[in-house]
DNA sequence: GTGAAAGCGCTAACAG
DNA sequence: CTGTTAGCGCTTTCAC
């Protein structure tokens, strides 16, 4: 038995041509047999399939993609894969398109519109039979318009785009946003901060447009709960940028400056995180100085004394589905696009009691 | 402006032969000012990619390959990508990737080898310039024959196979493993249970074969310094198969059955969470009743109560250093194979205290 | 600098 | 059932 691994240069492919010369039979008649379709006879096949194995042949799938039109790929485009939402999310649609027996290809956008836009290329270059996407942008079409354009199927998941009808899985965000809100007021809470790490270029306004719409979503069911509650001036307790900023500095901010803020709701696990170490090295108590509720059902919000209280999505879930509506699509479904919204649970744990004044 | 969107199907692609034709060169001509190579007047050039412009010319990534041989694609294949170790080393391998202009495939293998067998075939298929592996097993060299049989580059990384040299990453897994260990032997425990979730067709025996190498060199530390340390029969204290037994029956059962266990290292940060939870609801204290260890400096080991002392690894730089490798030999380094091995650092926070006996 | 033609590995259409 | 012949969209000689 020989191997070459010393040489670090590819060798040369064996091809179907090879394995039919080897076979005694046409291209065709090879290509067939170790393509599985059309018809061949047994005796055939197996010898075609015989010689490929000695031959060690492995199938150009570009090649095929080349001549069928179909790359039996999907894409998906995300924010970060770090980011355990999007990690989730992949896997859930990942599994989907395995179990259909096509290829994942994944790519990371930043949450910028012009990496996003270079991302997408790349996917299109490769040609991916459709694309999942979680839009960097829900108010400029830009990227999303140009995969239509081009003419291939794509589904949003987490977000949608203003303006466009296209597939999409979103979570029930503005009903969990107040909900959670709600748990709060009814606690006796009215100084309630929401932080979110959304860019924004000024201090959110009541009404103002946010770029993210699950976020939005999140924002506005908040900012409603307050003012049904009668809280005034719901919008100012909306604190954006906190990438930017620091989750951590500006909790410390909200939680010293004589604000008052007695509760706090993380937009998301990462945010809760750094809003729990801040309050326990102020050495202020949860829930009993702050309480707490982050959105996702992350691992640490167990464990943590007190465990928090979350706003859980059906992450897996919102890929799986996102997954799904892409392969209709794939295999030529035009019905006219559907936003799936999933419901979010609310998860009670210890993070959430009366505030002490 | 007009878009067919309304068409599910596939438009016919822009090829290079129509941006010829719109701008009255020929095709060998426009590709090469479309594709950036040869030499091409600056008038022509203009006019060619004016062209492609209006008519919204796309390059075919896969039709390029065919010509080149070259996909500028890198390939990995993880374990799981939900894991977090994954998530992070992919991401660091991303990162370089695309910092030097390649594309990122991704594929998971359940650690399976079955089903890595099968991720690996789709990249080798799609033509992967290079490989990034996790390989499913250390002592089974199959896969990785595999892929250098088919003469593509490849980096392992968290794992090494045994028998077959090839570039690694990997992290310093052994001396990780006992300085955890001395630190709880330091302390004054004797009774230390090491749990993982590797699976193992018995019980762990002194020299067992391992089938993950990473793991194999993490109990080969933990034992080695037991031993060192004269406690008896160390490989007794070692615990596999934690997924299919379940982490929780596993530590409950420790912990619950006299048999004295005052401190348990989780072979990875997951597994120390359950640990974390059993504790608790056995109503032990952590350090007071159990010292707990973890591998990976995960997230919540902060925000719990008490902190959990970590073993950390370079995480993000194993998955970045590996693809750097990957690239030396995408480019054509033909050097003899490195193993890079990363250290690992240990950070003490308040879980681990001395026995109460 | 530009053009014409061949070819990458595969599938598709059409004969036989 | 099997073979022949064209391409898929691009790059790459090799002329001019």
């Amino acid at each position: 038995m020989s191997h070459d691994s010393d040489t670090g240069a590819i060798r040369r492919e064996v091809t179907v041509a090879d394995v039919a010369g080897a076979a005694g039979v046409a291209k065709a008649t090879a290509a067939r047999a170790l393509g599985d379709y059309g018809a061949v006879s047994d005796s055939v096949r197996d010898r075609v399939l015989a010689a490929a194995d000695r031959l060690g042949y492995r199938p150009n799938a570009l090649a095929r993609t080349m001549s069928t039109g179909r790359s039996n790929t999907l894409g998906i485009v995300v924010g970060d894969i770090e980011n355990p939402f999007f990690a989730q999310a992949t896997r859930g649609a990942s599994d989907v398109a395995s179990a259909a027996g096509l290829d994942f290809i994944l790519s990371n956008s930043d949450e910028d519109p012009v990496v996003e836009a270079q991302a997408i290329a790349v996917q299109l270059a490769k040609r991916v039979d459709g694309l999942l996407l979680a839009p960097a942008s829900s108010v400029d079409p830009t990227n999303l318009r140009s995969v239509i354009d081009a003419g291939r199927p794509v589904v949003l998941f987490d977000r949608v785009v203003e303006g466009v009808e296209v597939d999409a899985v979103i979570a029930a965000n503005r009903s969990g946003a107040r909900t959670a809100t709600r748990l709060l007021l009814d606690a006796g809470h009215r100084r309630i901060a929401l932080i979110s790490t959304l860019e924004h270029d000024d201090v959110y306004r009541a009404g103002a447009m946010l770029t993210m719409s699950s976020v939005a979503e999140r924002v506005d069911g908040f900012v409603s709960a307050l003012a049904d509650a009668g809280v005034a001036d719901p919008a100012s307790f909306v604190h954006l940028n906190a990438r930017r900023d620091g989750v951590d500095t500006i909790a410390r901010r909200l939680l010293t400056d004589g604000s008052g803020i007695t509760a706090i709701i993380g937009s998301d696990s990462l945010i809760a995180l750094q809003v729990f170490r801040v309050a326990r090295e102020l050495g202020l108590g949860i829930p009993t100085d702050l309480s707490l509720i982050a959105f996702d059902d992350a691992d640490w919000t167990w464990v943590s004394t007190p465990g928090v209280t979350v706003m859980s999505q059906p992450i897996h879930e919102i890929g799986a589905e996102a997954a799904r509506l892409l392969l209709r699509r794939v295999r030529g479904d035009v019905a006219p696009p559907v936003v799936r919204v999933l419901d979010q649970k609310l998860i009670e744990r210890g993070s959430v009691a009366p505030p002490r004044r």
